[in-house]
DNA sequence: TGCCAGGCCGGGT
DNA sequence: ACCCGGCATGGC
């Protein structure tokens, strides 16, 4: 299955030739790209970054400002990036579980072997299989596939997976085919967000200026699975 | 004016 | 195992 690996390289190639690198993920440290990642969820990053300022301007983008600030102070920061009331708890739930099992370092955090801190995040309140996997691969430089609306939606708009296929179907598709290199995915999921942002959008649905439209697999083929499941 | 944006949770089938 | 409503702001 040697050749499922040198497609998705080429589809990689094809990105990466018509938009260059991403410099992802837009954020100064781990701390500041994890609490992004919670602030990003179903929220335009223009507002994340309204919110990550005011965090900024009000010295409370430290782990130690976090865990001190009142939920009020932080409710108010973050208002810009929506969803407020539940991201507060979600940020602070986070900040909790960082001094309850690494006394709240990041560095420590990331020692921790990958699917045993992955099962781990997931259980926190607010932290789902993307946010997770954007903290373990962008703020932990962990071999990580991000799988989200936009990588979901570009590969099922061109029949390389099913559209119902689930979060760790499209994950595997990528890991299991590819190096774990997190430079890869890093760079790989960014090119993927960049397509979908200023070609594949949901309003245009031919793509036709698509670097990927070679790849689109015809939906009139009796074998819709480009990447049939290995059984 | 309504839909959308780098999701996730809890309750109901 | 899915499906859905709720969560909230700012841009177009």
């Amino acid at each position: 299955m040697q050749e499922r690996r040198e497609e998705l390289l080429s589809i990689y190639n094809s990105l990466y030739r018509r938009f260059g690198p991403q410099h992802w993920w837009p954020g100064d440290s781990p701390l500041e790209i994890s609490i992004g990642a919670i602030l990003t969820q179903n929220t335009a990053w223009r507002n994340v970054e309204r919110a990550i300022e005011n965090l900024k301007r009000e010295g409370l983008l430290s782990v130690k400002g976090l865990e001190k600030v009142s939920m009020e102070k932080l409710r108010a920061a973050i208002r810009p990036a929506g969803y407020f009331n539940e991201k507060a708890k979600k940020i602070k739930a986070f900040i909790d579980f960082l001094f309850a099992n690494y006394q709240g370092s990041l560095r420590k955090m990331f020692k921790e072997e990958r699917e045993i801190l992955r099962k781990k995040l997931l259980q926190i309140r607010g932290i789902g299989k993307e946010t997770a996997d954007s903290i373990l691969l962008y703020a932990g430089n962990l071999p990580v596939f991000v799988v989200d609306a936009y990588t979901r939606r570009i590969l099922s708009r061109h029949n390389l997976v099913s559209e119902k296929a689930d979060y760790e179907e499209i994950q595997r598709l990528f890991m299991d085919n590819l190096p774990l290199e997190a430079k890869l995915f890093n760079e790989f999921h960014a090119l993927f967000v960049r397509l979908g942002k200023e070609i594949c959008k949901k309003k245009d649905p031919d793509c036709v200026h698509c670097p990927l439209r070679r790849f689109s697999v015809s939906t009139s083929s009796e074998n819709k699975e480009h990447f049939p499941r290995q059984t």
